[in-house]
DNA sequence: CTGTTTGTTTTGTCAATACCGAACAAACGG
DNA sequence: CCGTTTGTTCGGTATTGACAAAACAAACAG
């Protein structure tokens, strides 16, 4: 197996660790480094591997997902895949939905205990006030993100 | 299904979705509200109308993970199980090690890439320096946080 | 020393789902 | 209008892994 392959597999692994399939990762591993950055379904399957389904199914979900896009082209019979621009603050904006996830469990916990005693609460509370603060920083911390990238470029 | 029961069973499907299994979930979530804050391994399996084998070994999964402690208490036979102090912010330290996974991919990718065009590596560029960002402004965000709460209390 | 309580590990089962092949649908070119 | 290309969907398969029952191990009480 060569680099490139190798790169593309372990792409697939992380992308489980962070909840997404394996072929989706395979998929966006390649969309990263291959040359043109815009894919046919054809070109994919050849690239990884894999079967038409799979790359139907993976690029839908995708889609869905705000990562992959669909590009079509004049005078083309069949369409182009890449990766949506500015993939990676899209994502960390669904990192930062997470931890409202937390906060919002924490919630619930809470209204569950209302009537209890404080200290039974604090285990609670305390992951309230954390991840309410987290949701209020990240907002900022992107932000400072997009400053700070307009002086690099 | 009281709403105490549903609460759990909502925070197993909460931790299935951030990479953990539902039953971790549910002794996450049990214990976060009950009373007292540590439990035996028969209170859980009571507690979550579940099997000793699957607390024992979810209670050592999430011992591993460094969410749950081992309480043991003088003249007591039986151990007690409880969440680590501060579970929360070394939660947030495994989110932010997940994003030093990303910019490891975009270093491997870059690596991959090095005699190519600036054009073709851009993509993976952008991965790049937004989680380098992310890991240098993350411990300061953690560290804001330890200061707020010292003022909160 | 024996039996009971506490906890672990092994083994099996079941459900979920990723993936593929093949059938299907749609659109365009000749 | 017909055949080829492009893409979707359906059905089947195989793998994975969560969970539980039961066998096992260990430690303490009497």
């Amino acid at each position: 197996m060569n680099p490139t392959q190798q790169y593309i597999e372990d792409f697939g692994l992380f992308a489980e660790q962070i909840g997404l399939t394996r072929m989706a990762g395979r998929i966006l591993g390649w969309l990263l480094i291959c040359d043109p950055p815009h894919q046919t379904m054809h070109e994919l399957v050849d690239a990884l591997q894999t079967s038409k389904s799979s790359i139907s199914t993976t690029t839908r979900m995708l889609i869905t997902f705000g990562m992959l896009e669909r590009v079509s082209l004049p005078g083309e019979r069949r369409d182009y895949y890449r990766l949506v621009p500015d993939l990676w603050t899209s994502s960390m904006e669904r990192s930062s939905q997470q931890f409202t996830g937390f906060r919002k469990m924490a919630d619930r916990g809470l209204a569950l205990l209302a009537d209890a005693d404080p200290e039974r609460r604090q285990r609670l509370q305390e992951m309230h006030d954390l991840y309410t603060f987290i949701a209020r920083e990240f907002p900022q911390i992107m932000e400072r993100w997009q400053e700070e990238r307009k002086t690099i470029s």
